[in-house]
DNA sequence: GGCTGGATTTACTTTTACGTAAATCATTTT
DNA sequence: AAAATGATTTACGTAAAAGTAAATCCAGCC
């Protein structure tokens, strides 16, 4: 039996993940990880030295990717997991947070709008070219 | 009358506009619309040392805008830029060319559903937050 | 004709997000 | 016990996207 004692069980049910099985999960070096620890991004616990990974460290770093994919910097993905750690405490607080969720919101609308320009703009060439090609008579 | 001899012009049918209107209207310094030309996104015309811009060149700008806020890097730009300025040519190029839009597509489809993903979120945390806001009886 | 205010060029600097290398440590395998 | 394997730390390196500074140039003007 391994280190982990869990090689049976199924990914989702697992209590811990190394390293090297979240790199080749979310296809990011070591290197990477280690960088989004020290950013204070996750917090693996340790066996001696070595990082234990929960499942909701995990879907950290999940959350980290999308953030990554949608060209967030890692000061801006950090606010976003701020929003969703901050357990809802005092009136005041829940104002300011609401404040951020609407603030984070806009600006993810606003990237939607640039998304679906975009694309409208693409099905333009799209069309244009499948024109062109019916002219020439070409089988698509 | 100015340098440009359009001042009474509205800004849509201007003939050019100088690097400095151009900042103040994209909220970006002359370094950063220099270092596009150095780039190869843009090519203003010039009179003598100075350049100018005509509006394709801001409407260049303006999908370079676009491109950042979706987080493209400046690589990523050009290759879009490339699939508008492409006239559409010979059959093999145009099949090319539709290829590279639906790789594009895809890939701003897949940023959608992040985006889509992380605002239901954001609603559910903001729920949470009006619920708990409602028990404390703060009028919103 | 010297001043003034933009615009330009050149070159060095900075920040972000990692990459990479070297040395060390721990565990498992043989 | 030695070797192999994998993780860690430390520290320097790098590419992208500008920032910034210094010196120069040029047009209009009083």
């Amino acid at each position: 039996m391994g280190v982990w004692e869990n090689s049976l069980k199924s990914p989702e049910q697992k209590q811990f993940y190394s390293i090297t099985e979240l790199t080749r999960e979310f296809g990011v070096s070591t290197r990477t990880i280690r960088f989004y620890e020290d950013e204070g991004l996750i917090q693996p616990v340790r066996r001696g030295r070595t990082r234990l990974f929960k499942p909701s460290d995990r879907r950290l770093l999940m959350l980290i990717m999308r953030g990554k994919r949608l060209g967030f910097s890692i000061a801006e993905i950090r606010e976003i997991i701020s929003i969703y750690k901050e357990p809802p405490g005092e009136s005041g607080q829940l104002k300011l947070l609401i404040q951020r969720v609407v603030e984070k919101r806009d600006q993810l609308l606003q990237k939607r709008k640039d998304i679906d320009e975009t694309i409208a703009e693409l099905d333009q060439v799209e069309e244009q070219c499948l024109g062109r090609m019916a002219e020439l008579g070409v089988r698509t």
